[in-house]
DNA sequence: TCATTAATTTGGC
DNA sequence: GCCAAATTAATGA
């Protein structure tokens, strides 16, 4: 994990549960706390004008959450909603500052957390920006199997929906349907009981 | 459990 | 790429 639990406690730290399709924060809301998921799956996501969902991140164990804005005076870019039953640490956002003065180590994995995350995204960003909407979903795949330990090939489960993927992806539903087929003609990656194994 | 809703898939344009 | 329709899975009363 991020930062050690028992740190988190010590400066306020305190302990709240959500279930699936559950409101951490929302757009626009003003930070408060720092979030870090001690079990389970978050995304931050954000609609657009259409009524679209756009999926900007998946987190998960050990994880925070929009840790950013810790550090910054704005508000929320993104929803935060619970995807599966979570559990979650929260600090609130002085006490936080002052764990990191006081403690050099949680605020190099701090940084070191953010800088990886901004390097995901960069790359993210690029093969979103692809016409190709198989390096797009290629691109999602490599980014979630590095997330995980399990590298031998078609071992990793993606925990993505179809719909997911095209909200992250920016695709149409029934394209990324059609280009996962193709994909797995290629031997790119192998579909069972409609989950995706890359 | 049954009914409703959401997700997936196919086919037509 | 978009829309409609059919099928299947998930959710909740």
């Amino acid at each position: 994990m991020l930062i050690d639990i028992d740190l988190l406690s010590q400066y306020g730290g305190f302990t709240e549960t959500y279930g699936p399709s559950d409101v951490i924060f929302e757009e626009g809301d003003l930070p408060k706390f720092y979030y870090q998921i001690i079990t389970g799956t978050v995304k931050l996501s954000h609609t657009n004008e259409e009524g679209k969902e756009l999926i900007q991140s998946i987190l998960s164990d050990g994880q925070s959450v929009c840790e950013l804005l810790s550090f910054i005076k704005e508000t929320y870019p993104v929803n935060a909603i619970a995807i599966s039953e979570c559990s979650i640490i929260m600090v609130p956002k002085t006490d936080f500052l002052q764990l990191l003065d006081d403690h050099h180590q949680a605020a190099l994995d701090v940084r070191q957390f953010i800088a990886e995350r901004l390097y995901q995204k960069f790359i993210l960003m690029q093969n979103n920006a692809s016409k190709y909407s198989n390096v797009r979903i290629k691109g999602i795949l490599a980014y979630f199997k590095s997330l995980s330990e399990n590298q031998s090939p078609y071992s990793y489960e993606l925990p993505l929906t179809r719909k997911q993927l095209a909200s992250i992806t920016g695709l149409r539903v029934e394209t990324v349907i059609r280009t996962v087929k193709k994909m797995e003609a290629d031997k790119v990656l192998k579909i069972k009981n409609r989950k995706i194994y890359f």
